[in-house]
DNA sequence: GGCCCTTTGAAGTAC
DNA sequence: GTACTTCAAAGGGCC
């Protein structure tokens, strides 16, 4: 149980003041200038991220108070909900380990939430939040995809000192405890940056898009605040619409701890009744980006009555660096507490174990099945080449095939028996332009992204690692330009084939 | 049916 | 150490 920090949640909050993106420079210019005029941006700031929220909400005629009065409904009916969820809940983890409820997620992270009619927050304030909290639920929380069952007594990786409140039976991770205090104050009053405005694909309105969005939704407080999907469901669904990933029934080699790693398994399908029982695949822990959409896609899609996900992304992806550096944290840090936790879970996982696999299944599609070097060493060992210093047919490279890359098979006029060895590489030849077009087109230049290096997960042990690194470090100048890089972002993945989304009215 | 698109971030590979 | 690649979610679109 590494750089877990049990010591009154002094794991979050303050440093997330250090955040430092990329933009930091910017927005805290626009600190000092929004001095004077804080209340006036405050207003035009909530109005670009937050327009149709309001405009939406029929209630919003009424006043604030008529909201409010909404929202409170609302939470008193979520809260019921809730009430009975957590019921739920517990009567499952009283249960077998595999008496999965519709939604077993969410279950360690029912923090008394700031925002109640009874926390701190007064949900009096006229400015418009950007965060939604309205309900007995911190909305992150419904984002993480544990299961109660996950977290009993019996799974070996996790501590039982979970739960905190009161009259509700729960297991917490260690690191759980005090889940996501937000930052002192609070981020209901935090307006949006405006820092954050590149050209974009769709301009923004309220929906991102350029046209507003006629407000044809049908009138429910929830979409002021919250992810409509975030109530709880006539099906007992989870709010969040999300099957629990851990309703997989093990098979029957599977012990605790691979049902365990259940969590991060794919619903498959009934399997096909061919060959042995397909593993499970442990998913990669949802970054904070992802959690972010997660939470955050359902709004979107009530709002602008889109579907596609390519153009939801976009908008999402403008929301996102709409948010203050507070909010982000908040999913930032929660990033962090799922890779943790992802990795308490799942000690022996590696992103590796998911690393090219859709490539491969697709080189795998119109290969030869027998034919697959698979590897350098296979290839060499196939061809009788010394595994240390022969170079593998064509390619020159030591560490990839090109026999491989080129889909298993031989390319090389002098593999078929080995005989002909390619002498060392030379510089003027890189592997790649011996590549089949086909299969690997060149691709254009791709920016970097800046987490690879400047958003470094860092273990908790360390005092400063609350928050990517980037975040917390001064503002590193990145491998690009921020301008740069926001413009370059419309072209990371210029090497797909590019289809133009709809143009949303 | 399966890939593409589109986003950001994390983590992998390649050099 | 740097650059590049892949995967994570999502669901309509497209072949």
């Amino acid at each position: 149980m590494p750089q877990l920090n049990s010591g009154g949640g002094d794991d979050l909050g303050a440093n997330d003041e250090m955040i430092s993106f990329k933009d930091e420079g910017e927005q805290d210019e626009k600190i000092q200038e929004s001095a004077f005029t804080e209340r006036d941006l405050a207003d035009l700031k909530s109005s670009l991220v937050n327009e149709s929220e309001i405009n939406q909400n029929p209630n919003s005629v009424a006043g604030p108070g008529a909201i409010r009065r909404g929202q409170q409904d609302e939470q008193r009916v979520y809260s019921d909900k809730h009430r009975d969820h957590l019921d739920d809940v517990s009567k499952h983890q009283d249960g077998g380990m595999y008496k999965a409820p519709p939604y077993s997620g969410y279950p360690f992270l029912m923090l008394p939430d700031p925002y109640l009619p009874n926390g701190s927050m007064s949900p009096s304030s006229n400015k418009v939040s950007v965060v939604q909290q309205p309900h007995g639920m911190h909305p992150i929380t419904s984002l993480l995809p544990y299961s109660n069952d996950h977290f009993n007594s019996s799974s070996p990786h996790l501590p039982t000192d979970m739960s905190q409140k009161p009259g509700v039976h729960r297991h917490q991770s260690q690191d759980l405890s005090g889940f996501y205090p937000l930052p002192p104050g609070g981020v209901g009053q935090i307006t949006p940056s405006v820092g954050w405005q590149s050209q974009p694909v769709y301009p923004i309105s309220s929906c991102g898009f350029r046209q507003p969005y006629p407000s044809s939704l049908p009138s429910s407080s929830s979409y002021s605040r919250f992810s409509p999907s975030l109530v709880l469901g006539p099906s007992g669904m989870h709010p969040t619409g999300i099957p629990h990933p851990a309703i997989v029934p093990p098979t029957g080699k599977q012990d605790h701890e691979q049902y365990d790693r259940n969590m991060y398994a794919k619903p498959h399908p009934e399997p096909k009744r061919e060959k042995e029982p397909k593993k499970p695949v442990i998913k990669k822990p949802l970054n904070a980006f992802m959690l972010y959409m997660k939470e955050m896609r359902a709004k979107v899609i009530a709002e602008c009555t889109l579907k596609e996900s390519a153009a939801i992304n976009q908008i999402l992806g403008r929301r996102w660096h709409a948010l203050t550096r507070e909010e982000q944290a908040k999913y930032y840090e929660l990033a962090r507490k799922e890779r943790q936790l992802h990795m308490q879970l799942y000690p022996s996982w590696s992103a590796r174990d998911n690393y090219g696999k859709k490539k491969r299944r697709k080189r795998e599609k119109q290969q030869d099945s027998n034919s697959d070097p698979g590897s350098p060493k296979k290839c060499r060992a196939r061809f009788g080449l010394n595994q240390q210093t022969d170079w593998c047919g064509p390619c020159r490279r030591k560490k990839k095939c090109v026999r491989y890359l080129q889909g298993g098979r031989c390319a090389s006029p002098h593999s078929s028996d080995g005989s002909a060895i390619d002498s060392p590489p030379s510089p003027v030849n890189p592997a790649p332009a011996l590549l089949s077009p086909a299969r690997a087109p060149p691709a254009p230049p791709t920016p970097a992204s800046p987490s690879a290096t400047d958003l470094t997960y860092v273990p908790s042990s360390l005092p400063s690692d609350r928050l990517p690194l980037s975040l917390s470090a001064p503002a590193k100048p990145s491998r690009l330009s921020v301008k740069a890089l926001t413009e370059s972002q419309h072209h990371h993945h210029h090497h797909h084939r590019r289809r133009a989304l709809p143009q949303p009215h």
